[in-house]
RNA sequence: GCCUUGGUAGCUCAGUCGGUAGAGCAGAGGACUGAAAAUCCUCGUGUCGGUGGUUCGAUUCCGCCCCAAGGCA
């Protein structure tokens, strides 16, 4: 019997956090997010991150635990999640996890198998030393050589898979293809709610809510946390969605009007490609926000099976 | 009022030595297996401001008109 797991997944500011609190009110449960960005410490603002006064006594996990310099991988995220699913279960209370995350919903739902291949950098800079040298060309070469099979899924401008592709085979030996087995049958017999909203709708409150980040004090956050950790663009953190803007906008590398206008296009653009994400969870069952109180009945039901 | 420069895809603009046009951005869709808020792929017919003229043929040349910006009075 697979466990049961509640999954609420949606476009950026469409409303998760508010109502997997309600939610997690209703069904006596803990949230655990799935968001790449809001595991950094001290990126508040721009993440859209519940502030612990927020949370009316609802636990979340995984968020707010990463140092800004520090890294993060969908395999961590994975084995953590894992981790606090069962020490909330082992308490006897029910779970929620809200992600925006596509890649980290998709690997705790459908499992995460890569023959424990651990990352290796000191190979991952070699290659990359490689691809400076030789072009990208000559490295799809490479992979088309030792794992033709990967390399047809792969395009030959997706440098980063490429490498990756690579790195596996010269770790373990053995092409990716072999390595990887790729499911769509969730490990967990879970209940997935996807939010949705018409799309200009979204897009006009994607809009305002960035400017209201921007007069919470986005900036002054950023410039902060750029100077205390010495931030640049090799950070993982930075690349988060307001911050890397106010990077460039900060070095004077665009002016303040640009700052914002790209501020918004990149969030509207990442709405866009969760849409993608979540569209692939076939068993993900859809409500518009006006039709939340039907998502809740729905989720009752589940938990009283 | 006169002169100049513009008026081409939702936006910014290329271009056609006359054979009805194309980039970037936006937008839409998609991919995604240890960096994923990342990275990458696909999709472009629009009275080429209006109207007359020259021409086999005009968005392209010429006239007039309208609109915008700048200059001179």
């Amino acid at each position: 019997m697979k466990e049961k797991l509640l999954v609420i997944v949606g476009p950026t500011g469409v409303g998760k956090t508010e109502f997997a609190l309600q939610v997690a009110k209703e069904i006596n449960a803990e949230i655990i997010s799935a968001d790449s960005m809001q595991i950094y410490k001290g990126f508040d603002k721009g993440t859209a991150k519940i502030h612990e006064d927020e949370m009316q006594g609802i636990k979340h996990h995984l968020i707010d635990f990463v140092e800004p310099s520090g890294s993060f991988s969908a395999s961590e995220f994975v084995k953590l999640a894992k981790f606090v699913i069962s020490d909330i279960r082992s308490r006897g209370k029910n779970i929620v996890v809200v992600g925006g995350t596509g890649l980290y919903v998709n690997s705790l739902l459908y499992g995460f198998n890569f023959c424990g291949q651990e990352k290796n950098d000191e190979i991952r800079a070699t290659l990359e030393k490689e691809a400076e040298m030789y072009g990208k060309e000559y490295m799809y070469d490479l992979l088309k050589k030792i794992d033709p099979k990967t390399a047809d899924e792969i395009h030959p401008n997706e440098l980063k898979r490429v490498l990756r592709a690579l790195e596996i085979y010269r770790v373990t030996g053995k092409p990716k293809s072999k390595c990887i087995s790729k499911s769509r049958v969730s490990v967990y017999n879970s209940l997935i709610i996807a939010l949705t909203m018409d799309r200009d709708k979204l897009y006009n409150i994607i809009n305002d809510r960035c400017d209201k980040m921007i007069d919470d004090g986005l900036l002054l956050e950023a410039e902060q946390l750029i100077k205390n950790y010495s931030l640049t663009t090799e950070n993982q953190s930075i690349m988060a969605i307001g911050y890397r803007q106010a990077y460039e906008y900060l070095k004077g590398e665009i002016d303040y009007d640009t700052f914002i206008s790209k501020f918004k296009q990149a969030s509207r653009n990442y709405a866009k490609r969760q849409y993608t994400w979540f569209n692939k969870l076939s068993d993900a069952i859809w409500y518009d926000t006006t039709k939340k109180d039907k998502a809740m009945e729905k989720i009752k039901e589940f938990y009283n099976d």
